[in-house]
RNA sequence: GCGGGAGUAGCCGAGCAUGGCCAAAGGCGCUAGACUCAAGAUCUAGUCCUAUAGGGGUCCGAGGGUUCAAAUCCCUCCUCCCGCACCA
């Protein structure tokens, strides 16, 4: 059959909707709006097909919003903000051949590449690849006169006044901060998507405390993870063979290795290094612990990595199996005693903390339980620390030993006594990566200490408050998000807002050497778009954009004139440009990808609340989950990673909306499949030859009308149920799966019915719309009709459901399974099917079983009262009809009132042409009936009994 | 650690909120048939076990419980996955 060429039409109504300019918006007050966004993206190089699930449902709830009657606001932006287009500009600039062979490879020419050294030029290059490459191929509704992204003056401007109110509203402050930066290009990311870095994304920022240990007139320090078993501390343990650093901070003298020096120089305001002093040299000698108060001695020890901390560490052989092993290795090493003449007689562990687990001295019992023999054993001895850790820090409990924090939890403890011995200036902080980082550019990423770093205040009280209960009054998709996002925004603390270096960003308007950070200046953007029209329309200049301007227009502040005075911006224009904003906000829905959930959406909300009064705040977000290759990221060997247009081409774009909408849950990660894509091919061909079918077909009316008349309506019913809540998967597989299934049921049953066929299919392909406009639009084309994306959703009409109409399908297709059983077990012919109707009486002794079967065969009295059959037949047939009673489906099949051996005359075409077979139909009871097997006597209501020879 | 999620037939993956028409959608794979010289594509039927009459048995990570009734609710356990901040 004809089919249709996906490339072809996808491209004609592409055409024709943009030249009708069919996803034009304005405000219409007589319409309801509806606003929508995806979170969009940065300016990080061509996008895949991954990317593009998210754009996928927000354009299909878009157009099914739309199709509902409300006026529908759909813009799109993009987020340059950061130094990615700055870095590849620099590749280019420095001839890399993978980046160039990546531009070229998705279609960037040689002019391209040459002009692209320039970072402004990667932005501008991108965003046409964007808009055209990927949203407007999709077939996205998106209103680009709406457009703008995130370095542009203008935007730039709006960013400005949004630090100005933050401020005003006492929500920026300025504070020290600990961050990872690589020691060449200034801040970077330590993730495991590894955006910034070549290596180690996923070392974690470690807090040690440094604790000091009085020498001389010096300090030893070591760095410990576990602050709470200072009262443990029984000695020092140091490398002999280290040459350690002293060195002068904060007007007092440290020592630790060389490695610890290195990284504290990012940490402190100044590092004066004033000698070294051998490791050896130190051994036997006394220092005084800091917390305690106690002499302590210093030992020799092995195991130490002088880049791990200070290369010096605390002895708590209570509660470290390390420092257990080590001082018992020492205390047998009779020759190493002698060489440094080591009094060992008060170095024993010391009870300190009490867990379920491990009782009192956890080191010496786990050390025993795993059988370590040495300190060179390090796997055993992680594990050991590992387990004693947890146990400890969940169930442990502070002993007398601990002074003042005796009884104590071990977790608080752990902050107190950190807290405790920094403020007495006997411990400092000292941050550490758990493993290497190395920058992209190839630096060396640390630890380093930011004195007056800008925040925005998240903590607040207020603001945190009014953000939760915002968030219990959104409609938030999937429901386990709605559910964590006001406990994720109680603990969102206050969030570094600004940056210094190489960047591309609004200037921090306090201070012009800060650059405004990427997430800082895209939480509040939904409120821009409305603005971006009037400035793409050359109606607002961005140095028009005053703050007064913006006051006016986001928070109904100043007068008119006034502010037409100062901007030079029209009253008409002003007041439009007010309305606007008005007419728009809130903002219904915001959808984004779960990378989104933890940092974005918070934010996103919580910036709304701080400048919006509660009737302009969001009211819905969407999360969806990925769209992953094989085993995990999208990647060119496990496909998925071939440019979108080439993709779009390839499986036809309808097909691809078709695939993000029903082949998994928006809220799971769907493994991409290319056999997968190419079944929705299939599938979008064969519905589509289905509707052309039907569309050619010319019968009259006939029973089976009814039924699919009212299925569907009820489906469709469920549709709008669905798609109201935004479960698109079910709506999608409704449109594309349950009303398809049900039209093919009613051709098989023979409904031919030329005026409801074309009825329903016309309504059925408005639901196929939001899916797939392309393949709707074409075969609406002849139905004289502007564009089916224009016209309103068929509506649900209750008065079309017949239960009575169904009921009698379910008792055709019941019959005809049935029949198919039998054929399947038994060795018959086949070629005469006899069918035998339920006697009368029969339905009546149901029905009477029906009103009590509680009271079980009790009821055989009062049924033979009322019911005139064969006494023996009665009991019999009671007793099967209490077991039929529990099947609710079949209870509710014989309450319905219909007269079987009338349905089965009509259907018997049909069943005859299914079977290949002559039908016989008879009521049980009929006199002179064949059934040499006596099988009539079996019948039931509305389960007659067959007999096939 | 903290917080969250998931375990469904050979595989992928719905269902679970509102327990019962759930032996459990859809797809893949497989089997048979139609079409074809043949292959592919397409279409039809089947695909837990069992049964020569529409039946019976077992089943939704494991084990308990609630209920007339559990894949669905509750408890315990096992296994796996994700987020945890300057990354958009």
């Amino acid at each position: 059959m004809e089919t249709y060429d996906h490339v072809e039409i996808e491209e004609k109504w592409r055409e024709r909707w943009e030249e009708n300019k069919v996803h034009k918006t304005e405000r219409d007050e007589d319409r309801e709006p509806f606003y929508l966004i995806f979170a969009y993206p940065g300016i990080s190089g061509f996008l895949h097909l991954g990317h593009m699930r998210c754009y996928t449902y927000t354009d299909i709830l878009a157009r099914y919003k739309q199709m509902k009657g409300y006026n529908v606001l759909f813009p799109a932006g993009t987020h340059p903000t950061g130094n990615q287009a700055i870095s590849l500009a620099k590749k280019l600039e420095e001839n890399d051949e993978g980046k160039i062979a990546y531009m070229k490879k998705n279609g960037a020419t040689e002019e391209d590449i040459e002009r692209m050294k320039d970072p402004e030029e990667v932005v501008k290059y991108f965003n046409e690849v964007y808009k055209e490459d990927y949203w407007k191929k999709f077939g996205f509704s998106i209103d680009f006169d709406y457009f703008t992204h995130t370095i542009r003056e203008d935007y730039k401007k709006f960013i400005t006044w949004q630090f100005k109110k933050l401020k005003e509203k006492d929500l920026l402050t300025q504070k020290p901060y600990f961050g990872t930066e690589c020691v060449e290009c200034g801040p970077v990311a330590v993730d495991p998507s590894e955006t910034d870095l070549s290596e180690g994304g996923n070392a974690e920022k470690q807090e040690f405390t440094l604790l000091k240990f009085e020498y001389g007139d010096r300090y030893v320090t070591a760095a410990t993870l576990r602050p709470e078993t200072v009262f443990g501390q029984t000695n020092l343990w140091v490398d002999p063979e280290i040459e350690y650093q002293i060195v002068e901070i904060e007007g007092e003298e440290w020592i630790m290795s060389e490695e610890a020096v290195e990284k504290l120089t990012y940490q402190k305001d100044s590092v004066k290094e004033k000698g070294t002093i051998k490791g050896e040299k130190m051994v036997g000698e006394k220092v005084l612990a800091p917390g305690i108060d106690r002499e302590m001695i210093i030992l020799p020890a092995s195991f130490l990595d002088p880049d791990f901390g200070t290369g010096i560490v605390t002895s708590v052989p209570s509660d470290a199996p390390y420092d257990y092993v080590a001082l018992k290795d020492i205390k047998e090493d009779e020759e190493l005693i002698e060489k440094y003449d080591l009094d060992l007689t008060d170095v024993e562990p010391i009870e300190i903390i009490e867990s379920e687990e491990w009782g009192t001295m956890p080191a010496e019992k786990i050390v025993d339980e795993l059988d370590i023999e040495s300190q060179e054993e390090e796997e055993k001895l992680e594990e050991a620390t590992e387990k004693i850790y947890r146990a400890g820090f969940h169930t442990g409990r502070m002993l007398d030993s601990c002074k003042d924090y005796a009884g104590m939890r071990v977790q608080e403890a752990k902050e107190r006594i950190k807290d405790d011995l920094i403020s007495e200036g006997k411990a400092d902080v000292f941050y550490d990566l758990s493993e290497e980082v190395i920058c992209r550019c190839g630096g060396k990423v640390v630890v380093g200490k930011i004195p007056d770093q800008w925040f925005i205040r998240y903590s607040d009280q207020e603001l945190t408050e009014a953000s939760v209960d915002q968030a219990k009054k959104m409609m938030i998709k999937p429901q386990s998000y709605a559910d964590n996002l006001p406990s994720t925004i109680e603990w969102f603390q206050d969030r570094s807002c600004a940056r210094k270096g190489n960047w591309m960003g609004t200037n921090f308007p306090f201070n012009e050497e800060w650059i405004i950070e990427a997430i800082a200046d895209s939480t509040f953007y939904p409120a821009y778009y409305i603005l971006a029209k009037h400035y793409n329309q050359g109606d607002l200049k961005a140095d028009q954009m005053s703050e007064e301007f913006f006051d006016h227009v986001y928070q109904g502040k100043g007068e008119v004139q006034e502010i037409s005075k100062t901007t030079g911006i029209p009253e008409h224009k002003l007041k439009e440009i007010r309305e606007d904003f008005d007419y728009w906000y809130p903002l219904d829905l915001n959808l984004g990808g779960k990378e989104h959930m933890t940092v974005h959406f918070p934010v996103f909300l919580m910036n709304h609340v701080a400048l919006l009064e509660e009737e302009e705040r969001p009211k819905g977000i969407f999360v969806n989950w990925w769209l992953v290759g094989k085993g995990g990221k999208i990647s060119k060997s496990k496909g998925g990673a071939e440019p979108i247009p080439d993709a779009a081409e390839k499986y036809g774009v309808d097909t691809l909306r078709l695939f993000y909408a029903h082949s998994a849950s928006p809220f799971v990660d769907k493994e991409w499949s290319e056999e997968e894509a190419l079944i929705y091919q299939k599938k979008l061909n064969s519905l589509w030859d289905m509707i052309q079918k039907i569309k050619e077909l010319k019968g009259e009316e006939k029973a089976i009308d009814d039924y699919l008349i009212s299925r569907f309506n009820e489906l469709l019913k469920e549709y709008h149920e669905v798609m109201e809540e935004y479960e698109i998967r079910k709506g999608a597989n409704i449109a594309f799966y349950d009303i398809p299934s049900e039209i093919e049921w009613y051709l098989k049953r023979g409904g031919e019915n030329r005026e409801l066929l074309q009825k329903i299919g016309k309504k059925l392909v408005r639901l196929l719309t939001p899916f797939t406009p392309h393949i709707a639009e074409e075969l609406s084309e002849e139905w004289n009709i502007d564009f089916i994306t224009q016209e309103l959703m068929p509506e649900y009409d209750e008065d079309k459901v017949s239960k009575l109409a169904e009921a009698r399908e379910e008792y055709v297709k019941k019959v005809q399974e049935d029949i198919k059983h039998i054929l399947d077990i038994a060795e018959v012919e086949g070629h005469d099917i006899y069918i035998y109707v339920a006697e009368a009486w029969k339905e009546q002794a149901f029905e009477k079983v029906l009103e009590d079967p509680e009271k079980g065969m009790g009821l055989m009295g009062e049924i033979v009262e009322e019911v005139d059959a064969p006494s023996d037949d009665l009991a019999s047939f009671v007793k099967s009809a209490l077991e039929d009673v529990s099947e609710i489906g079949y209870q509710s099949l014989v309450e319905v009132d219909f007269g079987e051996k009338e349905i089965l005359e009509e259907s018997k075409e049909f069943l005859e042409k299914t079977f290949e077979a002559d039908i016989h139909i008879a009521e049980a009871d009929e006199e002179g009936i064949h059934d040499p097997e006596n099988k009539a006597s079996h019948s039931k209501p509305k389960r007659p009994a067959i007999y096939i020879e």
